[in-house]
DNA sequence: AAGTGGTCTAGACCACCGC
DNA sequence: CGGTGGTCTAGACCACTTA
């Protein structure tokens, strides 16, 4: 175990505050994997002491490091590191729950069946959403999203050609396509804002999700932004609404 | 100026922190108007004293209004109200918006007309929700909502009798009922859960809503959580989806 | 009973603001 | 300069979990 040196003494001088410091000396446990997911760290007092800093600042460390989603606390058993964390970051942009509530943990992430791929010029509106010249081209995609061998919903993504070239060589897009465009592009998607709708399932997907037909289902028009601000991503899922439900928390 | 009596000394038996007592006693004087929007709070030790706690007790009250946007605090310039609050805490749970777009600043709130009030047993599923003994009641109200004269959503809110006595002397609820909470029983919704799907409107909403007969419409299940954690109401809306659409931003 | 996190206190000093 | 919030400490006690 990598031992970390005693931190500065109380005097800080303008820089960081020291709780911080020791946030990130622990933050940095983390990374390096000197505590793993699920591990208990030490109490706060043997960090404290370790540190070479009191019970109370090692406590806004950790208080902080909670709210962020790194640790778990638990009043009588101790500190641990949250091992839900790397399961959550998958559904991050993902709503959409089974309605028998499953626990979070065992949730599989949906598969994807890609049932068309086509290259072709923009329309007004794509130009317009995607900032495009007339007579550039977009691709789409659509394709069938099932979790445990049941269809959940039926999606159309539209990507600018521009942005994301030498699309043709793929065979399919992955399934987990945000990943995909960070390690392929490069393209971080920051943010998505998302319009969500009841409409009446269209005949090819009431089929397709074995629903009968003018089922209501829930569209999910969907702008997914890079990190720069733009929008990268055009999406419109619907989703079969009679076994799964949107969820969303406000504060 | 209303005086608040001395808090409970240092022992809180089983029952809420003293740190909690000290914020609610707070947030009473923001509800009833005894610091205003704008004005800057006493000094951390001012009240300290004057409620017979520690300097740091305040802290944490202060901090956690804070964290909530409830008040701005500035280093050397002292703690004030949040007045840039106000307008945006209208919509802040309201995630409704007309397709066409109008600008943000000129929406109205939308308007209610009660349409049913009734004090009941509270069924199984209420009793869990709010966790009820067995013949405890609750209060059932149906409401039409219209944006601009024309109907938006029919509704159904449950709250606990417990939480909500005397409520049969008010002749309807009022339009803004999450303020009528705060400033007539103190208790203030922190954060809502939703859970939405895609249904069939029944008869008597889509009469209401002015759409054909089997028409689909978004179903928002909604759970309001106030500051203690506990659920304080339940709702169930059914909004048309033909003029309207829920806007969500994921970051 | 022992060990953990949760709360609370009293006091100290620092950094920032406005007069 | 005086007053504000921000940080840090040392010590105490409480509440919860596990053995």
């Amino acid at each position: 175990m990598a031992a970390i040196e005693p931190l500065d003494a109380p005097q800080r001088l303008a820089a960081q505050p020291l709780y911080a410091k020791v946030r990130e000396a622990l933050v940095g446990r983390l990374i390096s994997g000197i505590w793993k997911p699920g591990q208990m760290l030490p109490s706060e007092f043997a960090i404290a002491d370790e540190l070479g800093v009191s019970q109370g600042t090692v406590r806004k460390a950790l208080y902080e490091m909670t709210s962020q989603g790194l640790l778990i606390r638990r009043q009588g058993r101790g500190t641990f590191v949250n091992e839900s964390e790397d399961k959550s970051i998958l559904f991050r942009f993902y709503r959409l729950t089974s309605d028998d509530e499953q626990n979070v943990e065992s949730r599989s992430f949906p598969q994807s069946k890609y049932l068309s791929r086509a290259l072709q010029s923009a329309n007004p509106q794509e130009q317009d959403l995607f900032n495009l010249e007339s007579g550039a081209q977009v691709w789409h995609f659509e394709r069938l999203r099932s979790e445990n061998e049941q269809p959940i919903l039926v999606e159309k993504l539209v990507l600018p050609q521009n942005r994301f070239p030498d699309l043709d060589e793929q065979k399919d897009l992955p399934n987990n396509v945000y990943r995909f465009y960070g390690a392929q592009y490069g393209i971080i998607v920051a943010r998505v804002e998302e319009k969500l709708r009841a409409v009446t399932a269209p005949a090819h997907v009431s089929k397709h999700l074995g629903l009968k037909v003018n089922a209501p289902v829930l569209e999910i028009d969907r702008r997914a932004y890079a990190l720069d601000g733009k929008i990268v991503e055009w999406r419109v899922s619907l989703c079969r609404s009679d076994t799964m439900h949107y969820r969303n928390e406000l504060k």
